[in-house]
DNA sequence: ACCTGAACACCGTTCAAGT
DNA sequence: ACCTGAACACCGTTCAAGT
């Protein structure tokens, strides 16, 4: 069958997943689709949108939480589900320029008024506390990146099945980021 | 007199001040300054390093604040500084991952200490509140880079003399952040 | 409709060799 | 000490031409 965007999309995930976002070019994707690089361009417009094109497709599970999952929580799924993607942050950075509304900003903005702030201003707490998170998962991303730590250090392999740059000193620094943002003291 | 990694810093500036980001290339770079590619790695490791070299030099002014300025204002400075240069936030990501430190932490930290925070609390609201600016600046700028509004399409021309991608929306959005992360009703 | 071939205009980095 | 020449191994994107 001929080649088509959701295939490129899923191939460019799978690229990314396996050797991190600047593996993911466009000749690179060519090559393991066993393609030319001209062709990818007749199905899908330009790289960056193919990148906020995977980017959703990662983010599709922080779409529909369950009623039980608080705010909270869904921002930390949004940090365990970004930050073991090398150069998660970045891809993420650049989709939601593209798309501010990605999830999980509707989620995220729904649990804001169920803790009671009304919509214009659940609407703009949603995206200050989109902004911290997604500074500190880039920041927290380039400094493993730079400076790595022992149980950092897997380069070359493949961090499919690696636990990531998690640590507890920024699972800690997150949370506290987190519990300032929500609406309670003021 | 011979080249050096001052000057070729300084032509790094320029460029990006100039152009953003994108058009600062060692090959360009080694063009402006007469000079082939090669010539510029007997001065400069590599280009991340550079990049990180010209991130201090803009943020230095932001190193020794007036004791008058308080953590708000030096926030404030942090994104006029940064806004203005086309991809600036991502040049910080990079140069706040290979070195913490830079300005303006320290004189956060320190003015977090003057409103109250012992030492180690104030070393991590320091980093909260930078990760959060990094974010939102970055959000904003990719924002206005995609979907560019009116006052904002000076493409091509140099946007040096310009009012940059600056919004009344964003600043509002920032100073409320600011707000949240400062300490007082916790 | 879908893809190739080939080009255009680039990248960062290395390193023997020249001066 | 400082730089050139030349290469290595790549980029994203376009588009006439083929099937």
């Amino acid at each position: 069958m001929p080649l088509s965007a959701a295939a490129i999309v899923e191939a460019a995930h799978r690229l990314l997943l396996d050797y991190g976002l600047q593996d993911v070019s466009m000749r690179r994707l060519a090559g393991e689709l066993g393609v030319r690089p001209g062709a990818l361009y007749y199905h899908v417009p330009s790289k960056q949108q193919l990148l906020a094109d995977v980017a959703h497709r990662i983010l599709a599970p922080l779409a529909d939480p369950p009623g039980t999952v608080g705010v909270e929580e869904l921002m930390r799924r949004f940090r365990a589900t970004v930050l073991p993607i090398r150069d998660g942050a970045d891809l993420m950075l650049i989709a939601f320029g593209l798309n501010p509304g990605l999830p999980p900003v509707p989620a995220l903005r729904r649990g804001l008024e169920r803790l009671g702030l009304a919509s214009g201003l659940a609407h703009e707490r949603a995206q200050i506390v989109m902004h911290f998170a997604l500074g500190a998962v880039a920041a927290e991303q380039n400094a493993a990146l730079l400076h790595p730590t022992p149980e950092t250090t897997d380069r070359e392999a493949p961090n499919r099945e690696t636990t990531g740059p998690e640590t507890t000193r920024g699972a800690a620094l997150y949370d506290e980021g987190l519990r300032l943002l929500m609406p309670t003291a003021d």
